[in-house]
DNA sequence: CAAGATACATACTGGTCGGTATGTTGTGAA
DNA sequence: TTCACAACATACCGACCAGTATGTATCTTG
C-alpha cells in the first residue's frame, strides 16, 4: 500500500504535534509517538532522520499552518484594525477552550524550550514570530494611512508589544491553569488595544 | 567537618538552579549538577530525598529569594508607584544582561515546563506569582490613594496585565536572544505604564 | 571512651531513551 | 517476468537516567 505512504506521515506528525505540545519537545517520547499511532519505528525513520528533523518538520508544517489559519489570514480581512486584532484575539481564545489552554501556545512552548538549545529551532521559531510580527504590523500601518490608528505609535515596536502582551498572557493563563485568568489578562489587552485607536 | 554540611546543600542548590534555568528541570542531569559542585550523589540524596524535592527547594529557596530582593522589595520602596515600576523594571533588564537574558525567566520557565505535569510545582508557582501580582496591586492601589495613578483602572486587572507583559517580553527577547528585542519591547510596556499615570 | 547519628562516598540497578542493523513485503518501471 | 526501490517491520544497542544498597569516616552526646 505505496498510496498510504503520505498518510502514514501526515499520522506521525499529527501525534508529534501533539506529544510534543503537551510534554515539550525533549519530554516527548518517540516510543509514545509510535504507540499512539500504530507505526512502528522502521517507518518512523523512514520518514524522518532524528528526532530533531521530526520536530522541526512539526514546526514547519504543521504549526506554521495552523498561524497562518488563525492568525495570518484573519489579519488580511478588511474592517477597522483594531476591531480585526480584536474579533482574532477574541477567536483564538475561543478556540484555546478550558482544556487546551493548560497546554499553552504551542510556538511559545517550543520557543522557551528549545531556542537556546538549538538553532534549528530557533531559526525557524523566529522566522514565525517575523511574519507573525509582520502581519500585525501591516494591520497597524494600514489603520494609520486610513486614520483609524494613532499615528503617534510606531507600528513595529507596537506590533512586538501586542505579541509579547498576548503570549504573556496565555503563559500566565496556562499555569493558571484556566482561561478565566486567560479572560482578565485578555481585558488588559484590549483596553491597550483600544488605546491605539484615533 | 560536619559544620560543611550548610555549605554542601546551598552548593548543590545553586548548582541546581543553575542546571535547570539553563536546561530545564526535567532535562537538568543530577550527574551535571554532582560534576559541577564535586558532590557525590551520596551527599545529594542525603540532603534531597529525591529530584523533585530539589527542584521544589530551588523554588522555594532560591528563586523566592530572588524575586523577593529584586522585585517585591523595590516595589516596597516610597515615591511615584509608575517610577517605581518603571525604574525596577529598568534595573531588572540591567540584571539580565546580554547573557542571562537567553535563559529566560527563571519562574516563567519553570511555570511554562512544570505547571501542567505536577501539582508541587505548579502550587508553589503559583503561590510567587500570586505574591508578585499583590506586590504590584499594592503599589497601585497606593498611587490611587495618593492621586498619581488613574482611578479608572482596576488594579487587579492591570497588576495581572503588567505581569503577563513583563513575561511575554522576557519571553521573546529569550526567543530573539537579544535585549536589545527587550528593550523595544520595554518601550511599548513603558508607553502603557505611562498611560495609567493621571 | 562508647555508641549512635550525621555526612558523606562508591558501586550498582532497572528502565527508558534515541538510534540502527537487518529483514520483509508490496509496487511500479523496464 | 524481473528487479530495483520504497515502505515498512523486528530486534537489538549503548548511553544516560534517577534512584538505591551498602560501606565509611567524623562528630556529638551520654
Amino acid at each position: 500500500m505505496h498510496s498510504d505512504a503520505d498518510a502514514t506521515r501526515r499520522s506521525l506528525l499529527e501525534a508529534a504535534y501533539e506529544e510534543i505540545h503537551r510534554f515539550g519537545f525533549q519530554a516527548a517520547s518517540l516510543n509514545a509517538i509510535l504507540d499512539r499511532t500504530g507505526v512502528t519505528k522502521g517507518a518512523l525513520y523512514h520518514h524522518f532522520g532524528s528526532k530533531l528533523q521530526l520536530g522541526y518538520a512539526v514546526l514547519d508544517e504543521h504549526i506554521a499552518e495552523e498561524l497562518e489559519r488563525l492568525w495570518f489570514e484573519p489579519l488580511r480581512q478588511p474592517g477597522h484594525p483594531i476591531d480585526v486584532l480584536m474579533e482574532t484575539i477574541t477567536r483564538m481564545g475561543e478556540h484555546y477552550q478550558c482544556e487546551e489552554i493548560t497546554l499553552g501556545c504551542p510556538l511559545n512552548n517550543l520557543a522557551q524550550e528549545m531556542s537556546a538549545i538549538d538553532d534549528g529551532f530557533r531559526e525557524r521559531i523566529d522566522n514565525l514570530y517575523k511574519r507573525w510580527l509582520l502581519s500585525i504590523e501591516t494591520l497597524l500601518i494600514r489603520g494609520q494611512q486610513e486614520g483609524s490608528v494613532a499615528v503617534s505609535i510606531d507600528p513595529a515596536d507596537t506590533s512586538y508589544f501586542i505579541l509579547a502582551s498576548l503570549e504573556g498572557c496565555m503563559s500566565m493563563a496556562k499555569n493558571a491553569q484556566s482561561n478565566q485568568e486567560l479572560m482578565r489578562c485578555g481585558k488588559g489587552l484590549m483596553s491597550y488595544l483600544s488605546s491605539l485607536r484615533t
